[in-house]
DNA sequence: TAGATACTTCGGCCCCCGCCGAACCATTGA
DNA sequence: TCAATGGTTCGGCGGGGGCCGAAGTATCTA
């Protein structure tokens, strides 16, 4: 019956221990990239490659590519219930806090960090969801935003330099990130790069040494509330 | 880690199609026999004795033995849960209904038969709800009933030879057996055979030679109305 | 434009596991 | 006691699929 080799199918899916390694560390619910998971299951790129094929064709999992990463998710609730309820009868409950990703257990990076060269994490989407918020900011296709005029005013208060950033012919302007922490986009590209670059200048923000992880400084924090509207 | 080894490995045992299929047909709530299980695959015996072993081994079924059968059924609602789960994520709804199967086919082998020297079928699962249902019979551990005080007395009355069938003490006094048409336990062991032999004494039933079918007669319907409340 | 990085495709190796034939036990019915 | 039936075990065959190296494509950085 087709019902019959629909469940065998599904379930050889799961059935594989690189992809049910792949599948638990996604039961956090968040996406993850294909040398993240490829890694996590101990496997190389090019295997996961195939495995992750498969699991979006049968529609386990959803894509979605960014710049020359490619994330990777449950495709929905129903598929998370499904591999719970496989965990369920295996004596041990489904672990959403795996413990491996190092990230989850550091608040420091999910506060702020760098993401190649623009910010991220809390701060990030706080920063973007107030440029959005007061209109400074506005969907432009599926995965970009545009300044409006105002928020080329606004972009010239903070001194933001706009012109540099649209000289990079090459590089998109405004783009959305998928913030891996906060699972929601935030604004990268040239003008997410350019607004990293005022907090560092401004003192807002300082790198850590060796880390990804960005301190928001006292300034930084009063900037925020003053500027964006937004408490950390 | 082990929840992962976990969950790869009871997701590649539903994995194959054979299993699946056996599965499927379980997810009836009945029990099947071995056979049964491995028609309905379309497998041989032999091959479908490995897999059923296998998934009794990872307590993804249960399995009983009665005489020279032997009985299959999920092990658990959790089970029957997840299966259904992973159905539900190919789209496609559990099927409980089979088709093939000789006996289902005789509707006076399930309508009344022999069960070795008791009473099976409908008129057993009859026979064994009214005296449950009137207190004459009550649980006693997982696989026994034990006869009360009103039980006695209606036996008596019947002309139940409960004397004799105490004497065999190397015998299961009163024992629940599995009604492999009915799918549900009705009364076998001493008392059973007791009962029974009462149903032949009287009249009431008769065995078709060469055959398990038994035939109740006129008497024996209006005994089962008079004395067991029960209309068959 | 060149080089690095993330990911995919291709090709071939190898092993796991599902399958059946044959033989072997257990229970039943005659 | 003997055949018939249901079930299991054993051994060997064969194919599917997981794996990686190498090479190819897209994207970002310099």
């Amino acid at each position: 019956m087709t019902t019959v080799n629909a469940l065998s199918e599904i379930a050889a899916l799961m059935g594989d221990p690189a992809r049910a390694s792949m599948l638990s560390l996604l039961m956090d619910g968040r996406a993850h990239t294909a040398s993240d998971l490829a890694h996590n299951a101990g496997i190389t790129a090019q295997t996961a490659s195939g495995h992750l094929a498969r699991m979006v064709e049968a529609e386990l999992l959803a894509a979605r590519a960014q710049g020359r990463n490619r994330f990777y998710r449950l495709a929905s609730p129903e598929v998370a219930h499904a591999i719970e309820s496989l965990m369920a009868l295996a004596g041990t409950r489904a672990t959403p806090a795996s413990k491996s990703a190092a990230w989850r257990r550091d608040p420091d990076l999910r506060f702020c960090r760098t993401c190649y060269d623009h910010l991220a994490g809390q701060v990030g989407i706080a920063v973007t969801d107030s440029l959005t918020r007061q209109g400074h900011l506005e969907p432009k296709g599926p995965r970009d935003w545009q300044l409006t005029p105002s928020g080329e005013l606004f972009c010239g208060k903070l001194g933001v330099d706009l012109g540099t950033a649209r000289q990079a012919s090459t590089r998109h302007f405004a783009r959305q990130c998928l913030d891996w922490s906060e699972r929601r986009p935030h604004i990268s590209g040239a003008l997410g790069a350019a607004i990293a670059d005022t907090f560092f200048k401004r003192g807002w923000a300082e790198r850590l040494r060796r880390s990804r992880t960005v301190r928001l400084t006292d300034s930084g924090r009063r900037a925020l509330g003053s500027h964006f509207g937004a408490t950390v």
